[in-house]
Parts: C-alpha cells; structure tokens; sequence
RNA sequence: GGAGAGAUGGCUGAGUGGUCGAAAGCGCUCCCCUGCUAAGGGAGUAAGGGUGAUUAAGCCCUUCGAGGGUUCGAAUCCCUCUCUCUCCGCCA
C-alpha cells in the first residue's frame, strides 16, 4: 500500500509518479471521498465524545442519587446523541471500506532511477554477462532434448492432470534436486541466508500483504475445501509474511531468507504463450531469496540480493544479461526491479530466469511490519525485497539447451558435480535401481 | 473426528458493567546512590487515527483475537467465527 498521508498531501506527485507505470489514479473520484471522509470522521468523533461524555455523567448523576426526572431528561437527550451516530457511523463505514478497497489496488510508487517505458521491450540492459556458445550443429530445444534423452514426459503430466506439467525422471529429476540443494547451500553457506521451510498454502491475508490480492485473484489455485486457502504462487508469500504483525528491533535487521518450494500459477491469460515445453508451467521449482531490512539499507540490499542471484548463474556458467525493468513492466508492488535473463540457445533469446524487487514500505504497510530504531522510538515501516535464484525448472532448460553437444550429451558445470556425485556428463545413471534378483 | 480450556500492552499475568488504556512483575529508557563486582532508590515506557502550522504542544476518537448483539455505558454479559493449548481417536 502506497502511504496515505502522501495521497492527502501530494496527490499531483502520486498521480504523475504513476502515470509512468501507466495507472491512471481516479483523482476526481478520489479527492471527493476524501474530502467526505475527513467531514464524516470529525462529525463522528464529534459525536462519540458527546457520548462517552454524556455516559459518564450517568454514573455521576447516579451515584449522587439524583431525581429519577433528572436522570431521564438526560438519558433522552443521550438517545438522539445516539440515533445520530449510528447514521453517521453507517455511512462513514461505508466510506471507509470503499476508499481501503481503492487503496489496495493502487500500485507502489517507481524509484526516481526506473527508466520510462510502457512495456518490456522498453526495459534497459544494463550488461551482459558470458559468452554466447556458438554450435558446429542445429541446436535442440529442450524439449527435443528431453525426448533423445528421455525422462521428460508432457504426455504422461497430462494424463494424470493436464497440459502446462511436466513429468521428470530419473537423472532429469536428480538434476533438478541437485540444482535446488546446490542454491541453497550456496545462499546458505556463501551469502549468509537463514533456510526456512514454509507452508505451500497461505490464506488470504498473506495474499493481500504481500501484494497478490485483491488485483491478481485469477492467477492463483484456489483451495476448494477452504474459503480462503490458496496454493503460493512464489514462496515470497509464505517467507516475506514472516514479518507480519512484528516489530523488529534493529539488530533483528536485516532477515535474510532462502526457501525452496514449489510455485502454483494458474497462467491465465497467457494462452498461446510458450506452450510447448517447461517454460511457462502451472507448477515449478523454484529457491527464493527474501530480505527485511531497514530503510536505509534497502536500496544496497537490492543490489546485493541481484548480485547472489546472478553469483548462481555465474557458478552453473550460464550465460546471461541483466535487465532493468522500465516504469510501466515493474509489478505491481515494486519500487524497482532487475531480471535476470538467461541465454536459451533453443529459442535464440534471452529468458527471465529470477527477478529481484525492491518493494520499500509497499507491503510492510499492508502486513504491518515494523521496526525501531531505539526503545523510545516510534516504530517504522521495514522495507522487504525478493529475488528469485533462481528459477529452477528454466535453470534445468538453460544447461540443457546451453551445455549440449552434437550427440544429446549433456555437460555438468564443475560447481554442480559435487551434487551429481561428481559426473560430469549426462545421461550417466546417477544411482542405478537397485536390482532384484 | 470427540471432549475440555483459553486468546489482555515488548513478554508474563490480574481484571465479571462506569473510578480501566487497563494492577503487578519482567524487560527496556533516563536519573540518583554505590570507588570494581553484586545490589538498592526514583521517574518513564502500547499502537493506530483525527484535528492542529501534516514529524509542535494541546484536544479528541479507536483498539483487551475477529465480527455482531444487549446497555445511557462492555476487556467484563450474550451470539457467531477464527486461532492456540490439553486429553482421546486417527495418521506420514
């Protein structure tokens, strides 16, 4: 949630700051709430004071012992005080409920350095990193990988739920186990991350703190058995919320957070967009960093959070470039954001592989998370970031397709060998079933 | 799934209709005393909001899990919900 008080006093700085993400804020419609608001609030604590004050002379009048007349001449003029106020409670409810709905869907402010731009293709490169690998052969997707080596089945995820899973198998699930524990003991042991494991289930609060409700319901799974249960489409959901409702003191600060889980997304409304293969899914793996950090560590955190996302790509040898996204692709609850494209020799481009934010107070505000500077300090609102690193079912697609050789054979970048008990190309059987006799 | 207990400030925990935004203790902050250490004394210490010159003082409103009700008046009485704990059952 953008800062009310900022709405109030600067309304024009709002509106031309979210202009350039391309939200237009309702300022006529906005501006006659609030003025209705500020009139209605003060009539009503007008009113409840008339009340409180009224109800405490009732005990005094009482006490006292009082004429039975006097008593009722005042209890009467405490009931119109009464019929009053109800009315102007009910419609200033009302109001009120109206203006934190309209709250809730009004995006977070763009860091002054964002550059402009509507939409992706005006996103700035900051700088690439890597050599492209050149082929003395036609490349294969990795799809058609994953059909010479087998042990990834669309076919197979479709008949058990339907299209947009996969099915790995055998050294194809091995990779993609060692690709997580390889992250996160990297996260752990090289950046300094404290490892959570988290529900993958989370109502609607967590949704609502962390930016994803109300504005994006259709592109999440609901839980049919629960009124207000949804599968996490990021474990950014379940990690960030870990802040809700506290108040840190400052050494607490800055929480550093790695999970790995799975990701839910219903990906409505991209229909026709990457069908083929394990890009776009309704269910991947994915090793999410999360900070909680002061304010004035926020902007030096984002860096440092892009920098060990890109360390995992640099270690697995991926190729790749870095992005700035522009006012109008920055989502809807970030300051700023970096993406991190990974080169896809199969498709001949680079893919968002992670995507790290600086959120600022955008959803400390909606999840209550504070901190303080000193014990007689007022406390403040922390700021929160995240950056995945990375995504793991493309990271899989990226060594497949980058690492391949004109036979189908796959090779492992040394900083993976260790997880893959120490081959260095695939197929090898990893661990073989065991045999029955 | 069955039975019971509970939800109060940073924490523990009192409080069954007005004198309660809330005792006491712990923690924390400041001051005093004590030549180290230990200890002692005093004061202060919830959050959100409105108004105010929108980071003044002051005044005011709201909040004792959430929502509703009774009442002139609710932390306190009634209803619904959520969550937590204990016991039993079931279970990876």
């Amino acid at each position: 949630m953008i800062d009310v008080k900022l709405l109030r006093t600067d309304l024009p700085a709002v509106v031309s700051n979210l202009e350039r993400r391309g939200f237009s804020l309702d300022t006529e419609w906005y501006t006659q709430q609030e003025n209705t608001r500020k009139v209605l609030q003060i009539k009503l604590e007008d009113l409840r004071r008339q009340r409180n004050e009224g109800s405490k002379k009732v005990g005094q009048i009482k006490s006292q012992g009082a004429s039975p007349t006097d008593l009722s001449i005042h209890l009467d003029h405490l009931a119109q005080i009464d019929q009053n106020l109800e009315i102007t409670q009910k419609t200033f409810r009302t109001l009120e409920e109206a203006l934190d709905a309209f709250y809730l869907t009004v995006p977070n402010l763009i860091d002054a350095d964002v550059p402009d731009g509507m939409d992706s293709s005006q996103n700035r490169e900051l700088r690439r990193v890597g050599t492209l690998p050149h082929y003395p052969f036609t490349v294969r997707d990795h799809v058609a990988i994953g059909e010479k080596l087998g042990g990834m089945s669309f076919s197979e995820a479709s008949r058990i739920v339907g299209t947009r899973f996969v099915v790995l198998k055998g050294f194809l699930a091995q990779l993609q186990r060692a690709l997580i524990n390889f992250m996160l003991d990297i996260h752990v042991q090289e950046h300094g991350y404290e490892e959570v494991y988290v529900p993958h289930l989370v109502n609607r609060d967590s949704l609502i703190g962390t930016g994803q409700l109300p504005k994006f319901e259709s592109e999440l799974f609901k839980i049919a058995k629960s009124a207000d249960w949804y599968l996490i489409p990021t474990a950014e959901v379940p990690v960030t919320n870990l802040a809700r409702d506290r108040i840190f003191s400052r050494d607490e600060l800055p929480c550093q957070w790695v999970a790995h889980t799975p990701c839910y997304r219903s990906e409505a409304g991209s229909y026709g967009k990457d069908l083929k293969g394990m890009i776009r899914q309704h269910q991947f793996e994915k090793v999410e960093l999360v900070c909680v950090t002061t304010p004035d560590r926020s902007n030096d955190m984002l860096e440092r959070l892009t920098a060990h996302a890109e360390a995992i790509l640099a270690k697995l040898e991926l190729p790749y470039r870095i992005m700035l996204l522009c006012a109008g692709d920055t989502g809807f609850g970030s300051a700023k954001t970096y993406d991190l494209e990974v080169w896809l020799p199969g498709q001949n481009d680079y893919r968002e592989i992670s995507s790290c934010s600086n959120f600022r107070e955008f959803q400390a505000r909606r999840m209550h998370a504070r901190w303080r500077k000193g014990p007689k300090d007022k406390p403040e609102w922390v700021h929160t970031l995240n950056g995945s690193a990375l995504a793991v079912g493309r990271t899989l697609i990226a060594l497949l397709e980058n690492r391949q050789d004109e036979g189908g054979k796959i090779s492992i970048p040394e900083a993976l060998r260790p997880y893959l008990g120490g081959i260095s190309h695939l197929p090898e059987e990893l661990i073989r079933p065991n045999q029955v006799i």
